[in-house]
DNA sequence: GCTTGCTTTCAAGCGCGCTCGAACCTTTAG
DNA sequence: CTAAAGGTTCGAGCGCGCTTGAAAGCAAGC
């Protein structure tokens, strides 16, 4: 099988700057680096750095996936921590994880440590579904590979 | 930046028997091994193959997507070869491309060979959604994996 | 010939995750 | 004072990709 090897192609030119937003996001807010700025964010400030629309932003607010502060005219104030949660919030969503099962994730998360048990099943679940669309996306990555091979005359096989 | 290691082990796990009915089909129905069996399939029988509904290989033929043969009393009869079609088409929509893009390139396809340039142009383009798409589920799964370890007990962290 | 289980076509419905628009408020610049 | 650019809430709308249901035809066993 030789999706091993196109991976690891892939992931290796992964390594230079990175082209999408997402990705500067991901690079930008990393566990690392977050709690050096400490201005709480607008919306729209917020909605640039994640990546969404600032009507997703007061969507999932709505859902109670994250609860910014609020200033004295009623403006959002997002903080490094709002921010890193969604930055996580987007990536499970990216993976693939549905709105009910990050709502339910983070209701555990605001209820404190007694669901800890809970929250590390779903999580381990995730994984799971994230290694299974990994798999099925190099089969599509072969697909995909293979048709260009033909298209270019498949000079090597 | 761990995530090729993660990979890696990922892709090593996959390659014993696989689990999915997905991966099934992939196997039985791989380039190599296709052309095996002769008889026509009917439509529950090719739904069960590919994973997908009845429902949907009859919406799929209405989009153009497949064109199965009909028997004396109108059935569909898929052959190996619509087999294989729909294997990429699945795929393709495992990896994200859209229903419309899709039917674009079965569209060119039928159009013959002067339709090779912009087939393979979408082709391109399709590989750097999946490559930009593993990338993503491999933050994704960094991220998902340190949520486990911290309720494991960050035992090595 | 009847029943059971498949098949057909067609049109309507649906669930998810946003997305948009209206009506109104606040801040900043000129 | 005014205009422009941002913010607020609310409810309705939407695009995608199926999914479902109705009404009817065909195949095979008893």
């Amino acid at each position: 099988m030789a999706t091993e090897a196109l991976i690891e192609r892939i992931l290796a030119a992964g390594d230079g700057p990175s082209e999408s937003a997402i990705d500067a996001l991901h690079e930008l807010l990393d566990d690392s680096t977050i709690e050096a700025s400490e201005t709480p964010k607008s919306v729209a400030e917020a909605a640039r750095l994640v990546g969404l629309s600032t009507h997703t932003l007061r969507y999932y607010e709505q859902e109670g996936l994250v609860r910014p502060a609020r200033n004295a005219s009623g403006y959002r104030e997002y903080t490094a921590l709002d921010l890193r949660r969604l930055v996580f919030l987007t990536r499970m969503r990216l993976s693939g994880m549905t709105m009910t099962d990050l709502k339910r994730y983070i209701q555990l998360v605001e209820q404190g440590p007694s669901t800890i048990a809970e929250r590390r099943r779903i999580m381990l679940d995730q994984r799971d579904r994230i290694t299974r669309q990994i798999r099925e996306l190099g089969l599509a990555l072969e697909a995909t590979e293979y048709k260009i091979r033909v298209y270019d005359g498949h000079p090597e096989g």
